[in-house]
DNA sequence: TTGCACCTTCAACTCATTTGCAAATCAGCC
DNA sequence: GGCTGATTTGCAAATGAGTTGAAGGTGCAA
């Protein structure tokens, strides 16, 4: 979830390759801004954020979905009805389950620590409810909207 | 989040009155299938349902906003992208904030008991977390799919 | 019963995302 | 370094969920 130490271009191609993708220019812009990012980014956000280096909203809107079918990124709806792409870290790949938190109000979404959401079994809950979840998403008001 | 018991069509009809809404006949379809919904519903669910009975698409639609604008029902996405709505029941209205889960692979919706989620406090986590969320969703393999 | 504000319908529209395709670009090979 | 075939890009056009406008219909309070 926190940002990961800046990658040269060189890393940055050597992890598509390794996940057999050509290393492009628009790919790279868009590699590049995900790992830059500290929580999900949406599609428009970052169609918006590189248009003025020339890049295509389409061939943005392919290259996230390339990252996700890789296996570099995750592509989620985090409750708002907005699709957004978060990089999955070397470091997560296996483990990272972290939960997310959308403000109802404004939008911001940010990123949890693993661990502040616990799933409970409880004499009602489905069975082995626990281990059966992937991901956790909340919703509220932000400490600033609040 | 358990089915109501059935309810007249009297019922129905002063439950609309009483959020300032005319008792009309697609509304009134509408309202019913909420009614006898176990977990929310997607409007291409609802409008399926009810286009062989002769109610327009966009009229289910309209139905499904002013329920939700009147306070009767909510509309939300579950992690899934889709709109979904399901009834504010009379013994909800102010406590129940009882968590979803949907199955990655099937796309099947389930509500969860009150209190099978529980947010903790961590040294990372935002202040006051717990009492600024309002909604729960939880995403994974149902037990089907598992 | 009447009047009118609220509703329904249908088609047309919006806007995010996807797709088709020719031209451009990459990666491997002389 | 150039050559070549497979991928990828950019643009424009298609798609599809969701929304809206307008005209006629209906619930309901008086
Ligand atoms: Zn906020
Ligand atoms: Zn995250
Ligand atoms: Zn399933
Ligand atoms: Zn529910």
């Amino acid at each position: 979830m926190a940002r990961a130490g800046t990658l040269s271009l060189d890393d940055l191609k050597t992890q598509l390759r390794e996940a057999d993708l050509r290393a492009t220019a628009p790919r790279l812009a868009v590699l590049r801004c995900l790992h830059d990012a500290e929580t999900p980014v949406s599609h428009a956000e970052l169609a918006d954020k590189l248009a003025p280096e020339g890049w295509d909203r389409a061939t943005v809107y392919r290259n996230l979905n390339d990252l996700t079918d890789a296996g570099l990124a995750r592509k989620r709806d985090l409750g708002d009805h907005v699709w957004r792409f978060e990089l999955l870290r070397q470091t997560d790949k296996h483990s990272d389950t972290h939960p997310h938190f959308v403000c109802d109000e404004c939008g911001e979404v940010s990123c949890l620590p693993e661990g502040s959401v616990e799933i409970k079994t409880t004499r009602n809950s489905p069975v082995r409810l626990k281990e059966r979840v992937h991901e956790i998403q909340l919703k509220g008001r932000c400490e600033r909207c609040n």
